[in-house]
DNA sequence: TAGATTGTTAATCGATTAACAATC
DNA sequence: TAGATTGTTAATCGATTAACAATC
């Protein structure tokens, strides 16, 4: 409820989202619910829909955009009905309105300060995708905790001791944290993450996260995925039809 | 259908999964169809249980095991009754047993040999990650198609060019491939892995792959996770009620 | 036998998708 | 007007979960 106190009160101009939250709130009445599994496909439209831009194409349908995508057409224009009305009858969408309405919704013409908790191979590579730092997400931080990384820098950024992490999310108003650390120390790097004012974690450490309802949590694990693959690869070779 | 002809002729008792897939097939008559949903799930019991074998613990029950990975215990029964009875009413689970179950059950008793294209940031953590190895996936090759990179050594492999693909696909008999390359060149690796008998094919890279529908498919998409908590950590400052 | 806990049933919920009326 | 394509309906499919009989 009262949760994104420290992140709203930034002093220096990055403070987000209330101005337009309110705005929004009054024009768009009934608190419109979107279903988990379609938000979770925004992300992907939005990336063929940059793809789309940069290609110059103006206009697309929900079957070309369905195609580009792999997701099913019918699916795809259901999934944008969610948003509202963006496409024309017998034209399809506007490529370049969809882009924005999508980024819009998931919030990414906002600015998001991030902060990285755990330099190892994992964070060394998060620290340089490039997909973040396009979307809107700035990273403010990089943190651990072992003494010979500080001030080591790691695409562009300065390694900072892991005892900086409430300063840091105080001072750049970070509601998002990411830890990539080994799975004995997620555990306490939520806690203080959490205790701090952070609202969202993501989660690359082999571990369950305990956290307060009003705190999102999402995990990426690299393994799982992998033993999915297995699972199947292994039912391929067992199939005696 | 006749997909793994490579992977199943490798010459150095690489060859995997046939001689007890024959024998597994006799045993088991009606093809269980485990439902997705639940083959994605047994992953995460299987870290939780081997967390509780290291910790010593001989029993649990379908309680204990939910609370340990956030899950419903109802769901949790349901997931494991798909890969047969093996608790104890009144008792619980035997914690070693069902480990060994799950883990053949997805495959891991299997040896699987991998091989990883582009080694960046995210390929370099990925060649380090400790939790493949430990999960029966074996590393047999890094490679590159950047000259520089040739002969480098990461994780303990001497990373190689990228033209060596098929050779060391079929040296080592490989049905799996994880590409970590960027977005532009990922088809064009996938393409090469599928010809050369890949069967499973884990994306990292932002791209939407095309294979036959015989080749299996996973990505994982860090940005993807990011954006999902932006759209719900936006929801959260607009709730206005 | 009494207490505990599994494995399964069945109700519910949410997601997918073919089909088509609305409309450009 | 004719062709194209959206936005929505409704049927279907799959996943979740409370409840409880089976059974240790």
């Amino acid at each position: 409820m009262t949760s994104r106190t420290s992140a709203t009160s930034s002093p220096d101009g990055v403070a987000i989202a209330d101005a337009d939250a309110a705005r929004d709130g009054v024009e768009e009445s009934p608190v419109r619910h979107i279903p988990e599994a379609s938000v979770a496909r925004l992300p992907i439209y939005l990336r063929a829909l940059t793809g789309l831009v940069e290609q110059g194409t103006e206009t697309c349908s929900s079957e070309e955009l369905a195609t580009a995508t792999g997701v099913n057409s019918a699916k795809l224009r259901k999934d944008l009905s969610y948003l509202g009305s963006y496409g024309t009858r017998g034209v399809g969408y506007d490529v370049a309105y969809l882009h924005y309405q999508i980024a819009r919704e998931i919030g990414l013409t906002h600015d998001w300060p991030v902060v990285i908790v755990g330099i190892g191979n994992l964070g060394h590579a998060l620290a340089n995708y490039s997909g973040f730092r396009s979307r809107g997400f700035r990273i403010v931080g990089l943190l651990d905790a072992a003494e010979e990384l500080t001030d080591k820098e790691v695409a562009g950024l300065a390694v900072r001791p892991f005892d900086d992490l409430e300063k840091i999310i105080a001072e750049e108003g970070v509601a998002i944290g990411v830890i990539a650390t080994p799975a004995h120390a997620a555990q306490d790097v939520a806690d203080r993450m959490v205790a701090a004012g952070i609202t969202s974690v993501l989660n690359f450490a082999p571990a369950v996260l305990t956290v307060p309802d009003s705190v999102g949590v999402r995990k990426v694990d690299l393994s799982i995925e992998l033993q999915i693959l297995a699972y199947h690869e292994q039912r391929k070779s067992e199939e005696t039809s």
